[in-house]
DNA sequence: GCGCCCTATGGTATCGATACCACCACTTGC
DNA sequence: GCAAGTGGTGGTATCGATACCATAGGGCGC
């Protein structure tokens, strides 16, 4: 199985010229004359030679990878950012690291850390929520950290996103608006999920004297798909029988909700509105047709590339704060 | 935005001991006297220290990283199957570098071409369908080989999956052993996308008699949501209107068929079935009640992962095919 | 015609870790 | 009591690329 790899020293031998003339026709060809880069592109092409990045990375203290973690990658929206994150980096030469921390910031932490031992020339966050370790970790690295889906008053260095608290907060009126007098917020009580606990504070705030009713279901193992869902509502409708909306914190959980209602014979939107989060592809899907927020993730995901290469090429994002903002999808479930 | 990274010379300094000693102290302590392991572990911590793995890769010609291509990462299946891996990997102190080809070989090429660069200690193609370019490039590096989600008769190397052409016979069976008598198999046209061409291929098989009816819309930019879906089965109806089940080729499109049916007062299953692929989370939901294949993404994923360690540690997997099956669900759509 | 600069190229040191070998201080067996 | 082992430690070369400096050769201005 085992075979040497062919060396730029092979590729010069090969094309009669020194190896740093190799390594010239291929990182910056303009440097070398167009006969030379002929002879080097021919000896590579025989030679079938792939450079060593990491020997490239340890020499010239830039390792062109780009460390990413995510919550979980279960979740399509995020998922589509991963996408447009990953499209944006290779386009400017980057590569991807990826981790995911499933939502334990113990394991960002030690994600965080290997990621770094990587040498990576950022790193892109999904979350905002970090220990004291990872904290210091990332302060002491002294590379660029853009942070996604959330904006925090201050970011470590950037963030991409969108304001959780508003959009929580509209998704709220929307439905007192329209003469909702008992809405539910429903959630999984992961312990820091903070784009989670943003929404609800955006629910609190739009509460204006209703009282308000949070039902947190506890964290499981699968990441809370639509059974968890119906098992809310029955729980929701246990505890407040008047319930009249159920905001729930993922479209995943909407699904679930929506379905358990219809299932029960209830009037959905006249007697019980179920609104979600995310959009998901199926969520437009007819025969769910369901309210909800609306996210670009993909679009959040190009614009953190965008900003990952500005970075590497030295300029100075701290403070930079991008609001991709959200969309209210108005359908047939309130 | 620059710092110097702290290097093991550093951390040899501080513990007063040589540096060969810190490297051991690091990745076999067993081989370090407990007294010197606590100093050493000591300065670690004090000076925040994180080892340079590019730096190790380079001289122990291991570089603890596995190479990762997927067709796409929206498809919830293939996120499953990449967190599966994860999981295993990380467990076993492997890292996740990720790409995604979009169903197309070419990119397949390109990308491989890029993480070789990286010196991997494996790589794990979520595809069969290779290009001569990929299979001399792979054939060449001598590093071990893994492929997902397809069972071919001759894999690189080792393969992990079930047989796409079995699970479309046995879908395409199912139904007309229930009375079905013009199946249509309704997929979306990319140029390679040979799991869809294997459960095609099953469907053919099947027919024993019946009536081909394979319905391709074209390939488009988004991996074909249930929009598409909707718009497919339109398209069936009007090619055939005494249609009577619609195979899809993914769960996606089979909602979005499945919601269309209904919009135009079909009864489902009564006059149409219509049957999906993958059973994502939402196709079991009681609103959609999907019949479908399922495939345990997240199982494809933590094999691959065991064979990949097997491999990293000197074992030879060449020949060996993994056959995780596949497991017909029966709902109310047909 | 001389000196200057610019382009194209090569040599050598270097990045930060690990492999390999050497060595020392003990213990163990006879 | 001495050779042979063993566990712990350090020195040095090495991995494969790039940075930095040096150099050769030509064109051009004065």
């Amino acid at each position: 199985m085992d075979r040497k790899w062919v060396t730029m020293g092979d590729v010069a031998r090969a094309a009669g010229v020194g190896k740093i003339t190799v390594s010239r026709a291929l990182r910056t060809p303009s440097k070398v004359s167009a006969d030379t880069l002929e002879k080097v592109q021919k000896a590579v092409v025989a030679l079938g030679y792939v450079r060593d990045e990491t020997a490239g990375a340890l020499s010239s203290q830039r390792s062109r990878v780009v460390g990413a973690l995510v919550s979980t990658l279960e979740q399509p929206v995020f998922a589509s950012t991963i996408r447009g994150l990953e499209e944006g980096l290779s386009a400017g030469g980057l590569q991807l690291l990826l981790g995911s921390t499933r939502y334990q910031p113990e394991k960002e932490a030690l994600m965080v850390s290997t990621l770094l031992g990587r040498r990576p020339d950022a790193l892109v966050l999904t979350s905002s929520d970090h220990t004291e370790d990872t904290r210091r970790l990332l302060s002491g690295a002294g590379l660029p950290v853009i942070e996604l889906w959330e904006l925090p008053e201050t970011p470590i260095h950037a963030a991409v996103g969108f304001s959780n608290r508003a959009a929580g907060h509209d998704m709220a009126r929307h439905l007192i608006a329209s003469g909702r007098r008992a809405p539910v917020f429903l959630r999984t009580d992961r312990a820091s999920d903070t784009r989670a606990d943003m929404r609800e504070k955006g629910y609190l705030d739009a509460l204006e004297g209703h009282a308000p009713r949070i039902h947190s279901l506890p964290p499981r193992e699968d990441q809370g798909g639509p059974d968890y869902g119906a098992e809310g509502l029955a729980q929701v409708l246990q505890r407040w029988p008047d319930t009249d909306a159920v905001i729930c914190v993922s479209d995943a959980l909407a699904v679930g909700a929506l379905c358990e209602a219809r299932r029960r014979g209830i009037d959905v939107p006249g007697a019980l509105a179920v609104t979600g989060f995310g959009d998901i592809d199926v969520a437009g899907a007819a025969a769910l047709d369901l309210t909800t927020i609306r996210i670009d993730g993909a679009a959040i995901g190009r614009e953190a590339a965008r900003l990952t290469l500005a970075a590497c090429d030295g300029e100075d994002i701290r403070g930079r704060r991008i609001d991709l903002g959200y969309q209210l999808i108005r359908r047939a479930t309130g």
